[in-house]
DNA sequence: ATAAACAAGTTTACAAAATAAACCAAATAT
DNA sequence: ATATTTGGTTTATTTTGTAAACTTGTTTAT
């Protein structure tokens, strides 16, 4: 029987948000946004689910005058990822 | 700017269904629900997405007097899911 | 100085999807 | 004979995803 998926990360944006910040130490709301090419609206709401579930964590801060937030990946979030992806692979992978 | 994932293989169950099916010839419907642990009601519904997209053919029949449904992917199928792992590797594999 | 346009998000309302519960028809077991 | 199981389908509910509308503040133009 196959493992089940991490809801949480089985979906398209929440998985692009993590996929950028595995790789980047830290990642602002508009790089975010400009990479996935997300609505803001779906950012934030995305954003928030990461966040509460402690995957991610959110710094808002201002560049400037300008507000301005910030995400990095939590070891939470790091290890919920890998074994997101290690599963994924046992559905992608030939057998 | 990260692809958008093939939104009907982007699912756990129809992705299930289809992981499987690449794998060996053909399938039928209790196979496959044992195989994923879905709901028969889930599962009828996901494997009619599937062949109205024209990913699977379904073919019912009995076996004996009992109803059998056995299902096998179709050259589109298998294309569309090798696009979706292709795609997907871009989300989960480092850069 | 005031108004118009822009930036960075958030909230809310709607659409789509997933899922389970209820149902159906036929077969088998009691 | 009737109760249970098998192999599903249909329908209704819940969950999820998404975009449109809104908020707060900033820059730019007049």
């Amino acid at each position: 029987m196959l493992k089940p998926l991490n809801p949480l990360l089985h979906s398209e944006l929440r998985l692009a948000i993590v996929s950028i910040l595995v790789g980047v130490e830290e990642a602002d709301f508009v790089y975010i946004r400009k990479e996935t090419g997300a609505t803001a609206g779906n950012l934030s709401v995305q954003i928030d689910k990461l966040q509460k579930a402690g995957y991610i964590d959110v710094d808002k801060g201002f560049r400037g005058k300008m507000p301005r937030t910030t995400c990095r990946l939590t070891e939470v979030g790091r290890k919920a990822f890998s074994d997101y992806v290690e599963t994924l692979r046992e559905y992608i992978e030939p057998r």
